[in-house]
DNA sequence: CTCATAACGGGACTCCAGTTTCGTTAATTG
DNA sequence: CAATTAACGAAACTGGAGTCCCGTTATGAG
């Protein structure tokens, strides 16, 4: 059976391959943080890893694509959702499970790092926009139950509520030098939760 | 008189330098649009902007620190703001403003590519946010204005207001693959509206 | 207009990120 | 458990990004 044509971990995917995967995602990750995007080369993870810079090149290949590999990893740790009986009170838990991870310095590195590496390759981008509509996808339900509930009107567009407490912080995270702190996690639900109210995500 | 702790470029700023500057920036400003932060070496800047190699190393270094000056450039150029008349039509004209840049392919590629860059470095990072901040104080008497209107409560963050616009756009553009168009500007408009009316960008 | 020198630019040089080679280890199959 | 070969890893290699040197151009001062 020639192998020529797949991918090097597809076929003996057990044990030794997996143990590599793992230990160069979190080093990645590690790095990323550390670092940033820019000035990130692949055997300074390998090193960190304890793994062969060959092995990390011949599976990756470019940190875009390592990039890429994290985030599928990152998409699969689900975090729960909590639920409290009003729309305000889901939005404002989304909203500080978001502002704790962006405010976290490690976190928030590595969160700024991935979406930098997904401006530079498409297939990046696409692992990017997965990890973010399986976030968005797992606390979508909280914003149909307000609309059962009538708080908030018929057609609203249940996703860009839950887009529209994310957005302000990670804007914030981006453009400003500002510290992300609970007052702006309860700002970005107020605000969306009162633009849901008076109707402004209905579909077009 | 000794020149070796000023920065080449500053003691004769005339003629060729600002020429020199200009090109490079022109260039940078193509290269990113084109190629995206990542693969971006300064020698293909140069031949772009037919200048010696060693002039674009020696006056900006490194990618990041030309993206620091290109912002610096990219803030000179102001928009001028329409007025309206009503809070919603101004926020709407500043949404749509936002959203054509970013969907415009060059401009939106580009945009990308600094916010990338500034990712990597703080005083990229502090060039990013100069550039907002004058872009948001360009905006904010919109809503001040709708203040003494009575149209958004007294004590309301105006510039946050309009941060609020261009957040969803700006997550949009990064976190998801859709397109940018005129329903999504005038549903930023619209929450921004709404949620300022109501009240959730009063100072904490 | 003249002079001093700031700033530019071609070309040689260096160094390391990324590749190639090939021997070693261990995952899978029967 | 033995055989096959996928996947790993050390070491040598290479190309081009970034640096250095030094002669040339042209700015700004007097």
């Amino acid at each position: 059976m020639r192998s020529e044509d797949a991918e090097p971990g597809t076929i003996r995917p057990g044990g030794r391959t997996a143990r590599v995967r793992s230990a160069v995602l979190q080093a990645a990750g590690d790095a990323l943080a550390e670092h940033g995007f820019a000035q990130l080369d692949l055997a300074d993870i390998a090193r960190r890893a304890e793994v062969g810079k060959t092995t990390v090149y011949r599976r990756w290949g470019t940190v875009t694509s390592l990039v890429a590999d994290l985030l599928v990893d990152m998409a699969e740790q689900s975090l729960p959702r909590t639920e409290t009986g009003s729309l305000l009170g889901d939005l404002k838990a989304n909203a500080r499970l978001v502002q704790r991870t962006l405010a976290d310095p490690r976190q928030g590195a590595l969160f700024k790092a991935v979406i930098a590496a997904a401006t530079c390759e498409a297939k990046t981008a696409e692992a990017l926009h997965t990890f973010y509509d399986i976030r968005v996808k797992e606390w979508a339900p909280c914003v149909q139950q307000a609309i059962e509930r009538g708080e908030v009107p018929e057609g609203t567009d249940v996703q860009e509520v839950i887009r529209a407490v994310s957005a302000p912080l990670y804007y914030r995270l981006l453009t400003t030098g500002d510290r992300l702190d609970e007052a702006a996690a309860d700002q970005a639900a107020e605000a969306a939760a009162a633009a849901a109210r008076a109707g402004a995500y209905l579909r077009g």
